[in-house]
DNA sequence: TCGAAATCCGATGATTTCAGTCGGGATTAA
DNA sequence: TTAATCCCGACTGAAATCATCGGATTTCGA
């Protein structure tokens, strides 16, 4: 179980954008300076752009910019914009698939249970939590 | 992020071990009675036995068993033994790659965070727990 | 002793996903 | 008008995933 790129790159150019908000639209070519592949990053921005999670500015002197205050979007919002939304394992989720013998699946409550604590994990983390560093308050057990 | 077939089949198979516990070898031809493919699970229960989780017993009228008795099998020893390590980021995972500036980066303290987080929440669950479907009361925010 | 029932194991093949590239189009500030 | 910039669908190579195959080994039971 593993973070794709898209998640990660994802996040990472959010942040960049979250310590850039109010200085205006930052283009495409200033995020691909932390070290991401450009023309691979313009797909993500454009999910996040689609997703509702930052606007875009076009023509010269355009860019990306947060679509939201920093502490109105949290890591689950860009890693479901990025990956869809978390699944652990298709029974769970809406159309029963597969599964003949959903009913009395000692497995299905389980990844019910793990599925909604993750996504409340992620949604426990804002991004502007991230930036003042206020993590690891929250226990988990 | 999603879990493979792997980590999915590998749960299903001990929890079949594990309601099976005490009445002898079950041969992969029962187990795969669940509608696993019997080749593929044969993989599957050699990673289970490479990571000590399950005994076999060859031969005729052999079969798998559980090598600990359900209440000390989490999850999180399941999920490892079939998919390796949970690790959301690689900058996390003690060698320092990729990431030239760990120090200061913002998204490394979340990773940990979130990589333990996770791991502690499969940790708590056995096998027992899935049987007895005890599980929901623990509470995570 | 022999055969059937089982696990063990390395190699191979099919399919899907991932990560990244390419080329051209549309929009807008200067 | 031009240069900067975003938009977008198609494509490709590599890797991971999900198996399948064929044979070797071990052991029970008649």
């Amino acid at each position: 179980m593993k973070l794709s790129t898209r998640g990660k790159y994802g996040l990472y150019a959010m942040v960049y954008l979250a310590q850039k908000a109010g200085d205006g639209p930052q283009s495409l070519k200033a995020i691909a300076e932390l070290g991401l592949p450009d023309q691979y990053l313009e797909q993500l921005l454009g999910s996040l752009r689609r997703a509702g999670l930052v606007n875009t500015v076009r023509g010269a002197q355009g860019g990306y910019q947060l679509a939201r205050p920093t502490d109105q979007i949290t890591i689950l919002h860009i890693i479901e914009a990025m990956e869809g939304p978390l699944n652990l394992s298709e029974c769970t989720c809406g159309e029963e698939v597969a599964c003949p013998r959903s009913e009395g699946c000692p497995s299905r409550g389980v990844w019910e249970y793990l599925t909604s604590s993750i996504n409340g994990l992620l949604d426990s983390i804002t991004l502007s939590d991230m930036l003042s560093r206020t993590i690891g308050e929250k226990d988990v057990t």
